[in-house]
RNA sequence: GGAUCGGUAGUUCAGUUGGUUAGAAUGCCGCCCUGUCACGGCGGAGGUCGCGGGUUCGAGUCCCGUCCGGUCCGCCA
């Protein structure tokens, strides 16, 4: 037996047991005569004691032991005569009576604490230290208990959970795709999911009627904190549905999981149309944790003589509530800077304080006066002691830039608060989204998305305008500005789909050969059906207030998609390859 | 594909205008210490300043290139 308890468990009540503990060497102190040793694993850290008075061999034993050298101990539960009440084992401590050595270590490269001086590389490469540490064994803990307590939610609501293939075929629409050759079909290669999303559509057509999984999807694109080339979704299809169906069954999983795991009550979701969410907040997936809408001036500051303004089609504001008499000038130039970085790529920035004494003072006063500065003011819903952000420029653009604006405001005055969750469903998003480069339409969401009924006749214009027009009956899932979620009701009609294939620029013939199955699916009875998919370990990390999902996975991978453990991707042996019938082009 | 920040001791970092022998903390090693839990005290070892080239009497510091890591834009149906 290697133990008969684990080194978190042991309280005032195990005094005078005979217990056998095994774990990992976290620190000692060595007092000549005595020394203290922490014992850890995964449910805490215990501490045993030495004595040379009492044992001097052991005690001479102990002092030789290193960081985490693995061992095995018997001892008896003492009261400690000075408690440590930072620790639910700091009321006792183990009298060691033997010691076993069940491996050494070599010193650590980084400490194995709460807060390790080891930076991200140094980690990732020795992750299974890492893993040592206990907020990197708590967030993956919280991530096994929300996969749990997802399955436990829709199993309750009778759905199954169904495995998909892994090797499947590449087609060219969206994402990169991962591709794996095939040996036995030389010169053909499978190609990873991005998502199960055809074969979870089949399972409907098959009669699944409801289908879920916690599945592994995979996208060749670049990295960011948020994104990574392996990510788990909770992939999700139901027939027989409308939009509110399943609006209202994710949205009580959603609040299921906060209750569960946060002990959190969400309240009922507010929803919001894609077009006002770009209109009012500048970006598709508004953080809602706080107020500050983009009001549209426009004309009511035109026709004053300041060029800048006269000479482009659209003029927006923000108010940053209250902090017209605290924000300095340096904070303004600050800010100023900001939106003229490249990234954001304003021209300037206006900045009007509305006084608490009712007066107004602004970086345009030579042209505007203390009315039409009042107009702009009571347009945006200012008060007295507000500040107002006003950017221009061609409307799309700036409106963006005015969203950015807003977040920054908002992480700069702190209006994004931890252990506040604010959710939203965005709905209604365009079925179609022009590209320039290409010259062609590209479908917003995928291209089995299935235009909102009243829509569909749109789908035969050829005016770009109308096109562009074409809702989608899609929705996404946002939680204090992170996309966690996304679906939408999806064609079930052989001829509707490939009306949508040819919108997209295929030919019936490229149609039929990377689509085909469906659409031959699709003439054997489809029920109407829809869906969703959530960010899974996106989930995790939103839950917990964390913008970086890496810790939420075992061995991610960095930012040039490398596991820096197994030092993968790698090259392949000539045999390896010559065996697949693929040569290589060795770079440089 | 692009922007930007970084790379100096095992680790996390400092290093001024280019100027003597490149520092701190922590870790590590040795000695001392019987109630610590960030133990304490004394002593010690530890560096190709990512790599290559250039400017200079002289480069960790300036310039060019390159590799690696972080963040962001593009990209992510």
């Amino acid at each position: 037996m290697y133990r008969s308890h684990n080194c978190g468990e042991l309280r005032m009540q195990h005094i005078g047991q005979t217990v056998t503990l095994s774990g990992w060497v976290d620190a000692s102190r060595d007092f000549g005569g005595m020394t203290f040793m922490d014992m850890r694993d995964r449910y805490g850290i215990t501490q045993l004691v030495f004595n040379m008075d009492a044992d001097a061999n052991l005690c001479s034993s102990a002092r030789t032991l290193g960081r985490e050298f693995v061992i095995q101990i018997i001892g008896e539960v003492r009261e400690r005569s000075a408690k440590n009440p930072k620790r639910p084992t700091g009321d006792i401590e183990i009298v060691a009576k033997s010691l076993v050595v069940l491996n050494a270590s070599k010193i650590p490269p980084f400490t194995i604490t709460d807060d390790t001086d080891g930076g991200d590389d140094i980690r990732m490469k020795y992750r299974y230290l890492d893993i040592r540490r206990q907020p990197v064994q708590s967030k993956l803990l919280f991530r096994s208990k929300l996969g749990l307590e997802t399955r436990k939610y829709m199993s309750g609501q009778g759905f199954a959970e169904i495995e998909t293939p892994f090797l499947i075929k590449s087609t060219p629409e969206g994402a990169r795709d991962f591709v794996v050759p095939s040996r036995m079909n030389s010169g053909q290669f499978y190609a990873l999911p991005q998502s199960p999303q055809t074969f979870k559509q089949i399972l409907m057509v098959g009669g699944m009627d409801k289908y879920f999984q916690i599945v592994k999807c995979f996208r060749d694109e670049d990295l960011r904190a948020d994104r990574q080339p392996e990510f788990t979704q909770i992939d999700c299809e139901m027939s027989f549905v409308h939009r509110e169906d399943i609006l209202n069954m994710f949205e009580g999983l959603t609040t299921y999981l906060f209750k569960e795991m946060l002990g959190l009550d969400l309240g009922a979701f507010p929803r919001m149309s894609y077009d006002d969410a770009m209109k009012y907040y500048g970006i598709d997936k508004p953080d809602l944790r706080f107020g500050m809408p983009i009001t549209e001036l426009n004309e009511h500051a035109k026709g004053k003589g300041f060029n800048v303004f006269d000479a482009v089609p659209y003029i927006g504001v923000i108010v940053l509530e209250g902090k017209a008499e605290s924000y300095s000038n340096k904070e303004i130039k600050e800010l100023t800077e900001w939106v003229q970085r490249p990234q954001i790529g304003a021209k300037g920035l206006v900045q009007v304080k509305y006084n608490t004494d009712g007066t107004f003072k602004s970086s345009v006063d030579k042209f505007y006066s203390q009315e039409d500065l009042a107009s702009w003011a009571s347009l945006s819903n200012a008060k007295p002691g507000d500040i107002l952000f006003l950017l221009c420029g061609e409307e799309e653009k700036t409106r963006k830039q005015l969203g950015e604006l807003r977040l920054e405001l908002g992480r700069r005055n702190g209006l994004m608060k931890p252990g506040d969750f604010k959710p939203l469903w965005v709905l209604d998003f365009p079925l179609l989204e022009w590209d320039e480069t290409s010259g062609r339409y590209f479908a917003m969401h995928h291209p089995f998305t299935s235009p909102k009924p009243a829509d569909i006749e749109k789908m035969s214009s050829n005016d770009r305008e109308v096109l562009a027009s074409i809702r989608a009956d899609a929705y996404d899932l946002v939680i204090n500005g992170t996309e966690v979620g996304g679906g939408s009701i999806r064609i079930h009609d052989r001829a509707l789909q490939s009306k949508n294939f040819s919108l997209l620029g295929f030919s019936p013939e490229q149609a039929q050969d990377q689509f085909g199955f469906l659409l031959n699916a699709f003439e054997y009875g489809a029920p109407p059906h829809g869906g969703i998919a959530f960010g899974f370990d996106r989930m995790c990390a939103v839950m917990q207030g964390q913008t970086s999902i890496r810790d939420y996975i075992a061995f991610p991978k960095n930012n040039m998609g490398r596991d820096m453990m197994i030092d993968a991707p790698s090259f392949l042996e000539e045999a390896q390859l010559k065996e697949l019938s693929i040569s290589v082009v060795k770079p440089e």
